[in-house]
DNA sequence: TGTACATCAGTGAACGCGCGTTCACTGATGTAC
DNA sequence: TGTACATCAGTGAACGCGCGTTCACTGATGTAC
């Protein structure tokens, strides 16, 4: 039963990308190693072969979404050089389908609780995700000398999050898509 | 080993002030039922005799925890009749005490993610904590008609949640701090 | 008001379940010669 | 290149633990007369 070693690391790839969905759809506390493997096509046996603790794939799975956030946003930036850009990538993190798809969103908002809670190491990593969001937003505030940027930055990102926070919190539709529609308005210059 | 009526019902009082706070602290999924009961002074089998389930006393402590906000917010509001009443409530929201004493903070913050996976009947009890602080807020944002008023609080509560949220995640004392100082920077007039 | 009985708040043991983790095993892959 | 052995990815049963919930029991409180 032996795997090649691409294919073990393929596995482990495989785990840790239906961890970080899963883990954004129904918590890390709600999901079970057991859930993890089988989304992985795998029995949970063969998990500590590849990782010694299910806060380790907590952490490998949580740069992953940090990073495919990261990327989704440059994407959107390079849409256009200027702050049209910054625009685009606003309207996505505050869109219906980002609210209505957490698996595959945020991870900062969709893990909020349980991360500030969390071990020392994940905490860091999480830190790092959002000085990284806060740096491409920045970036993109070119009108403003660095310091003030990433001031606004951090303030922006702050509405973004607590805006989806909100939205998916409620549980009143109307209420729910005017929190992301306000929140786009006062963040769109 | 019957209690009166009077203490059966400050036992219930005590058992959901207890879940309030340790809900808060340490998550919905990280506080046992036997946690509560003996941070309320009594052992676990008792629980069953006021509450028909953990979910049971989920609702009534977010009802407590919203209300109490509710009224720190009042008591920070009427410490002025005009807006400078709203600047000393943001500036309780987002002080440093309140990031570092999520016990008794903020609900919405404290089990965001844990209340967007909740029950229909939980959420519904989140969105009216919700909307009574927008309400709040509105109703200071005198020089706006009520419409944009409520449209503004919205915004800003966002704004006030994301801040506190990100605060409390990010493992950087400096990052955490910097990023409460310009939200409130940015909300206060 | 006093008495006899029913009620029920609180106790602590127990139940059943799901979870994270371990383990013996299998057989294909990797390695040494 | 071929052969013999070691390695190890993956399986599925099992372990131990903590959890939500139930239950028989106790004795003080509440009620009926």
């Amino acid at each position: 039963m032996r795997k090649s070693r691409q294919e073990a690391a393929e596995t482990r790839q495989r785990i840790i990308e239906a961890a970080s969905s899963r883990f954004r759809e129904n918590g890390i506390d709600g999901t079970a190693v057991a859930d993890l493997m089988s989304q992985a096509g795998l029995t949970h046996g063969g998990f500590y072969k590849h990782f010694t603790s299910k806060e380790h794939v907590v952490l490998e799975s949580l740069q992953l979404a940090a990073g495919s956030l990261r990327e989704s946003m440059e994407a959107s930036l390079s849409r256009s050089t200027d702050v049209r850009g910054l625009n685009v990538a606003i309207n996505d993190y505050l869109s219906l389908e980002h609210r209505d798809d957490p698996g595959s969103g945020c991870p900062f908002v969709a893990l909020a609780s349980e991360l500030a809670r969390s071990s020392d190491e994940v905490r860091d990593a999480a830190t790092e995700g959002i000085v990284n969001l806060v740096n491409l937003i920045a970036s993109r505030l070119t009108e403003l000398p660095p310091a003030a940027a990433r001031k606004k930055a951090l303030v922006m990102l702050s509405t973004m999050m607590g805006a989806l926070t909100m939205a998916r919190m409620v549980n009143d539709e109307q209420l729910s898509s005017s929190i992301l529609r306000e929140a786009k308005k006062a963040l769109l210059p």
